[in-house]
DNA sequence: GTGAAAGCGCTAACAA
DNA sequence: TTGTTAGCGCTTTCAC
């Protein structure tokens, strides 16, 4: 028996099996049922078991089993999220999709996609461990290929790079968000406001609508000007010299987002263009970048709190409440003004 | 029978159940464990029998339940990650783990350390889903902490902040770096060469001392100046606004992190002092940043596939090769020169 | 080449 | 309040 003892040892002569509700339960007197029904605090144990029960359950150093849990119970209640980890914003995203699943009683599990790992495969993964439901973070999939995934389990695409039938869509009202930049601009007494698009991807269209509506609608339609760029933050800067090589040099850009922005914003200072003084700029996401001393660039807001919450709500109306619709969720933005943007000089 | 032919309809009528491997096998007409043994890939089933196998499986949209082999098989062949997205080279890191850990027939199960989700609920989740190992990414955990966790698995702490026993490291010889980089500004004709450190985070304190040593080699002792950061964007810009307000200005930087570095160059910028006409700056990690066009900053690479390789491998040393003794992995770096680094000018 | 049977650690329904 | 029972979907061992 001293062996026995012995193998307990951690870390030395090897690892102990792993100890069981039964261990639990044999060490008490009860049954492993019990044990069971006192950890998934069920009424149904005298307050004396309860105690008893996990005080064993501390000595023996006890650890539910996941998989075994998983495999017997009717809901597995775990939300399996798909990301990639390139743009700031959708790591924001993914810290709040915690709490937000933790307040709804759900797990959250991640599953990256990466240059060696496709989205499809991500997502077996997920089914696999029997997710309930998938949340799509900016994916750049298309509507057919996130359909066949809708057929398996209730997806959420929160900022896809297009819309898709058969799954409920949280994005933000990027025209909108866009709208409030080109007011903001014009009110600092900006006309020549040019606009950095993010081509294909997630919500770069209806951005890029955006600012011709709004240039329009301040009556600047024929100062209405697209740079193509694709959210890197090469793009940004690529725009920066074309438009320093440029004799029509504009007084404030709206970047597709934060990461174009910071290119465009950086490549400016270093060919000694002061923002914002000689141009304004406006990013959109409201990343971390863009709250960073030295950037401090004027940003549209998408709260990622808020996204994860009702990206959370929608996977779980579908679950809980049964609800087989698809819903379109749009938040509304907000500008945060900081240091990018200023009034119009009067000499520009 | 139309019934359910109609309830096979996905996301229409609800979902239909999962088939399993004896809806497979009723369908082939053989046993669930042939079934389960063609999946496997072992010998014993004729080609006829797999064949049939995989085309009812195609058939049904059968996919294998994880939680199910998780919970028969003896080995999880898992590999839980333990990582925060706070710093881009340990996205990298990451990514990088995929790739290596399924050259070792692992696979890779990320929890994500958050504001809201502390180290040891993370781990809990790891070793709840019977993951084998725990590769840790940049911890700032004390020793101890970590200590625990290694009793109940092989750890693996991959640029820790502090070393700890009963567990391998995986870490860049960080001293060898500050080295060469000191070595290249030298060359470049600098003597004034300042450094501002990461305070307390992984590997900083090897830096610091690389950053000394280097400098007394080069007789520049009486040159020895570091400012104190914390590997942030804000404590680079600070560090440069400390240095911009003194009447002795250094030639060169060596910032502990590309991070920091970020900070130091873009304030300089914005004050008018030009990188690297008017100071050199190197960062360190070779990040993604370090990289773009309107930064070029010459930065000490830490190969990211090369740590996830030799990290993996040493949880697979004492997983299948019964390892037991720590393991201190030291890989060297390279200095990757780009634009942010220059000849000293004469008038400097 | 194939099948039968046992059981991984737990949950859930029911019985006592 | 507690115990019994029957699996979840798969792997594994042994027998045929």
């Amino acid at each position: 028996m001293r062996d026995a003892e012995e193998a307990v040892q951690p870390g030395i002569t090897g690892r102990q099996k792993r100890p069981t509700m039964s261990d639990i339960a044999a060490r008490v007197g009860v049954s492993q049922a019990l044990v069971s029904l006192v950890f998934r605090n069920q009424p149904g144990a005298s307050v004396r078991t309860r105690e008893r029960v996990f005080e064993a359950a501390e000595e023996l150093g006890y650890r539910p089993d996941t998989a075994a849990q998983l495999l017997r119970r009717t809901r597995s209640r775990q939300l399996g999220v798909l990301f990639t980890m390139r743009h700031p914003h959708d790591v924001d995203i993914v810290e709040a999709l915690y709490p937000a699943a933790e307040k709804q009683d759900y797990h959250v599990v991640l599953s990256a996609m990466v240059a060696t790992r496709d989205e499809r495969r991500a997502v077996e993964e997920l089914l696999g461990l029997r997710c309930e439901a998938i949340l799509i973070i900016g994916t750049e999939s298309t509507p057919d290929r996130l359909a066949v995934v809708a057929g398996e389990a209730p997806v959420v695409a929160i900022n896809p790079r297009k819309r898709a039938s058969g799954m409920d869509v949280v994005r933000t009202a990027d025209a909108k968000g866009v709208r409030q930049a080109v007011d903001h601009l014009t009110e600092l007494g900006h006309r020549a406001i040019v606009h950095i698009d993010g081509g294909s991807m997630p919500g770069a269209a209806e951005r890029r609508r955006g600012y011709r509506t709004a240039m329009r609608r301040h009556g600047l339609a024929e100062h209405i000007r697209i740079i193509p760029g694709d959210y890197t933050e090469e793009s940004g800067a690529r725009a920066a010299r074309d438009l320093l090589a440029c004799d029509t040099f504009p007084t404030a850009v709206i970047a597709g987002n934060d990461r174009s922005a910071h290119g465009l914003l950086t490549t400016f200072l270093r060919a000694g263009v002061r923002v914002p003084d000689d141009i304004s700029i406006v990013g959109y996401d409201d990343s971390r970048l863009a709250g960073l001393s030295f950037i401090g660039l004027t940003s549209v807001r998408q709260d990622a709190a808020e996204v994860a919450e009702l990206a959370v709500q929608a996977a779980v109306e579908r679950l809980d409440n049964g609800r087989t619709t698809d819903r379109d969720i749009v938040l509304d933005p907000a500008l945060v003004v900081r240091e990018s943007t200023g009034q119009l000089r009067s000499d520009a």
